[in-house]
Order: C-alpha cells, then sequence, then structure tokens
RNA sequence: CGGGGUGUGGCGCAGUUGGUAGCGCGCCGCGUUUGGGACGCGGAGGUCGUCCGUUCAAGUCGGAUCACCCCGACCA
C-alpha cells in the first residue's frame, strides 16, 4: 500500500505565493460550526450557500486523501470503482416506490426539455441495480462489489453544523450483490473491517464505534460507523465493558435483543460516519431483477449497501482536532505534510530553503513553502491555522549552526535537527 | 415546516430624535521593519439585500419579498 494519493499530492507541491487562496482572520459571521469557520478561514472551503460548500485547492487535496485510503480499502476487500450518474431517471425508482415525495422527502427532482421527469441523485441504490442488471446473469457472475465517489443531493429542509451536513456532499458509496445471503453476511463483516481499516488510518478510529441503528429491512438492524464528536447529531449509548453501541433511535429494542443493561450505557455525542445496510433480496425482488442459479432457476441477489461521507467525515476531523490556533489535520490527509518557512529573504536563505524544497519533494513528502515576504509571526499563525502537521523553519540562526528547525503542530517548541533526520523523520 | 434572529465596501462591525455613510482588518503605492498575525505616510473601493410606500428628504419609518444563521421536527 502507497502513501495515500501521493501521486496526486506530488502534482501540486507548491509555493504559498502560488496558491491563490489566503487565510483570514475573521469568519464570516453566519458561520457557527467550527468546522465551518476553520475551513473557510484557512481557505478549504467555499460556502455557495447554506449547505453548499465549494472545495479549494486545500480543501480538495484533503478529500483526495481521505478518497485514496477509502479506495485502497475498497479495493482490497474487491470492490470495483466506477462513476454513476447525477440525473436519473424516474422509472428506476418508481419501481421500489421511492419516486414519490411522500416516501423519499429530500428529492430534488426537475425536468428535461421534453417534458419528462428526472430526479438528482440522492443516492444511487437503485440505479446500481439496475445498471448491473446487465451485466450479471449468472451465479458465475457472482459476488460483485462496486463502488464509486459521488456527489449526492438532497433537499434537506434545514442544513447545518457546516460540512458535515450539506445538501451537497461527497459520498463512497459501495454495493454488493450475492447469490447467497451467508455470501452476503461474509462480505458484510469483510466490509466492517474494511471499514475499521479506514477510520484507523484517518485517525478517528479509537473514537469510531461499530454502532447498532435502525434501518435494514432484511436485518434487525443496520450497522452505522459512529464517531464521538460533540458537533455531531447523533446520540450514542456505549458500553464501555463490552464495547457495544447503540444508536438511541434503536436503544429499547437493542436493549432486548442484545441483552444490554441500560444503567452501564453511557450517553454520547457522535456523528454518523458510515452506515451499511443488509438488504436480503428485497430490493432485487421489488425491481424484479435476477440470476440463474446452478440449478437454471431464477433468483433475486442478495443486495448490501456501504456508505462512507467523504465531506462529513472531513468535517469530522476538522471538528475534533482544531485548537485555538486552527486546524490540526492527521499526517496521512493533511493537504501538504510539512509547512516550509524561510526567516529572511537573504540570497543564502533563500538558497537553503529552495534546497530543502527539493530534497523533501525528491523524497515523495509534499510540502507547501510559505516563501512570502512576511514576518514570521504571519506564517507561524497561517501554518498553524491551516492545520500542516509538521512545521521546518530556515532562517540566518539555523544557517549559522547548520540545522534546522522542526516542530510538530501540536508540539510547544521547536527543536534543531538535521535535514537527514528530517527526512528519516517524515519518510519513517 | 413551526419559533427566534440578522442583512451597511472582500471580511468583521458602527451609524443618535430621518438631513445624503464611517471604523478595524484586508487591498494598492512609497518608506522603515523581519523569530508568533509590525509601523508611518498616501490611496482605491459602498445606488446600505430587493421592491413598493410615507416624507421636502430614508441606511434609519411602514409593508412585501429574498437570503442567511440559531433552536425544534426530519435526515447519511
Amino acid at each position: 500500500m502507497g502513501e495515500p494519493g501521493l501521486a496526486y499530492a506530488k502534482l501540486l507541491t507548491m509555493k504559498r505565493t502560488e496558491l491563490f487562496t489566503k487565510t483570514s482572520k475573521t469568519v464570516p459571521a453566519d458561520e457557527t460550526a467550527l468546522n465551518a469557520k476553520l475551513l473557510i478561514r484557512a481557505g478549504y472551503v467555499h460556502k455557495e450557500m447554506a449547505g453548499v460548500y465549494a472545495y479549494l485547492p486545500l480543501g480538495l487535496r484533503v478529500l483526495e486523501k481521505i478518497k485514496g485510503i477509502i479506495r485502497e480499502e475498497m479495493n482490497a476487500i474487491g470492490g470495483q470503482e466506477l462513476l454513476m450518474t447525477n440525473l436519473q431517471p424516474k422509472a428506476v425508482w418508481q419501481t421500489t416506490q421511492r419516486w414519490d415525495d411522500n416516501i423519499v422527502d429530500i428529492w430534488f427532482k426537475t425536468k428535461l426539455q421534453s417534458g419528462e421527469d428526472i430526479g438528482l441523485a440522492w443516492s444511487h441504490e437503485e440505479p446500481i441495480m439496475n445498471m448491473l442488471r446487465d451485466y450479471v446473469h449468472s451465479y458465475k457472475d457472482l459476488p460483485v462489489a462496486v463502488y464509486q465517489f459521488q456527489t449526492k443531493l438532497r433537499n434537506e429542509l434545514r442544513a447545518k453544523s457546516g460540512i458535515m451536513r450539506g445538501r451537497e456532499f461527497l459520498m463512497k458509496d459501495m454495493y454488493s450483490v450475492h447469490a447467497t445471503k451467508e455470501d452476503l453476511d461474509d462480505f458484510y463483516n469483510q466490509t466492517i473491517e474494511a471499514y475499521k481499516r479506514v477510520y484507523d488510518r484517518l485517525g478517528i478510529g479509537n473514537l469510531t464505534y461499530v454502532t447498532f441503528a435502525s434501518g435494514g429491512a432484511f436485518t434487525k438492524f443496520s450497522h452505522e460507523f459512529q464517531t464521538l464528536c460533540e458537533a455531531g447529531e447523533d446520540w450514542l449509548y456505549l458500553d464501555r465493558e463490552r464495547n457495544i453501541a447503540v444508536n438511541e433511535e434503536v436503544l429499547d429494542d437493542a436493549v432486548k435483543e442484545l441483552g444490554l443493561s441500560k444503567d452501564k450505557l453511557e450517553k454520547l455525542r457522535s456523528a454518523e460516519v458510515g452506515n451499511i445496510f443488509n438488504f436480503g433480496t428485497d430490493k432485487a425482488e421489488q425491481m424484479g431483477i435476477t440470476f440463474a442459479d446452478q440449478d437454471n432457476t431464477q433468483k433475486p441477489f442478495y443486495y448490501g449497501s456501504y456508505g462512507i461521507g467523504v465531506t462529513r467525515v472531513m468535517g469530522v476531523i476538522a471538528e475534533l482536532f482544531a485548537d485555538d490556533r486552527g486546524l490540526v489535520w492527521p499526517d496521512n490527509i493533511a493537504p501538504y505534510r510539512v509547512y516550509l518557512v524561510n526567516i529572511g529573504n537573504s540570497p543564502e536563505v533563500l538558497a537553503r530553503t529552495q534546497a530543502v524544497y527539493d530534497a523533501l519533494q525528491e523524497s515523495g513528502i509534499d510540502v507547501l513553502w510559505d516563501d512570502r515576504e512576511a514576518r514570521p509571526g504571519e506564517k507561524f499563525a497561517d501554518g498553524d491555522l491551516m492545520g500542516i502537521p509538521h512545521r521546518v523553519v530556515i532562517s540566518e540562526k539555523t544557517m549559522a549552526s547548520d540545522s534546522l528547525e522542526y516542530k510538530g503542530r501540536t508540539d510547544e517548541t521547536p527543536i534543531n535537527t538535521s535535514l537527514e533526520e528530517l527526512l528519516n523523520r517524515l519518510t519513517a
């Protein structure tokens, strides 16, 4: 497994004077969510309207790195990446009654010039199934798991919480079809493990719980991945001893079914960063999609659906790790890993900084060089606000001792180091 | 969708009993600065969300409308 998003990161390693976005000392008055405040101040996102955010170069790099991690883990369990469409035909959704606004109340709908109704994708469950109909006809073709990173459009009554709940957001959604219940159950469990690896690599594994939730038409519970976070919108009931978490919405049922003791449960705020469903054969039956089994009878697929809110998880991470100076990105998903600062503009300092910049790039480390003619305090404050995990300073002082100054984003004080030690530290 | 609030240069704000818009940050120019968001001097930038009305006169008063935020309900 390579460095996530490395090829992408390498391309865009750059100097601060080339970055068109700016940081801001003030935050728009209409934002209250911490994630949105910091992401806007640091130049990661731009708000278009309520619940709709554009991702600027820094924000896009974070998204791409998160996607890189998810992609590796989905590929590792056999997922095949594809890209569905945002325009969806009405007929596909009518097969499951879900075109009806009384059943799905967050549809954005529009019309073609011919007058034909079309929907804008709020989910791809039905269209994916419908697409698979054309390619999967036999038990020999099964199982199949496909996934995508796609924009979902949901006409929420009220957008809130910055990028944690928008009307337009990026989701990784995977779908699997199987010939048997056992095969689906097995893949479902593999996906749980893959998701755990994703959240571990995103730096929130120790705060993220597989949680019993409502959902599954086929199973009693669906599983959510809930990350403990004060800015979240869900309530989690946690049995720490047994490591079982339950969403408030199924609390009573779960206590009964799982033999939990209500007074042992801790009530905690959490954000849903993933959700997986076992649909059984319901969806295939409704849509009339079947495959030929070994005995040449037509049977409906077993169907599972697995989502991760990519932009939401970015917002959760921003919320969780931020401190009074700004964002704090885990190393894996920071837009750049190193914030390189030259203090002073003498030819010697600039030449040395350029050499360090080149050496970092050659080692595959993405670096943002703050080459502005700004005072040190301003550069430090910006690197902190942006949440870049490693800071390297070159100045007359470091030149005199033939060293570099290094400070981790959350470290109290800097240390002196050599270029070799720095590269070892960052490539370890 | 119910309740509450806010709209004034790019951002944050002030604007008195109605009298024709101002401050901070940022931006442009010149100079002095350079280890935690420097300082001086000189500038640019606003039909005050929109529309209608009251008035000699509206950022200010009245009405409508749009947008945004918060709480609730709903939801990945």
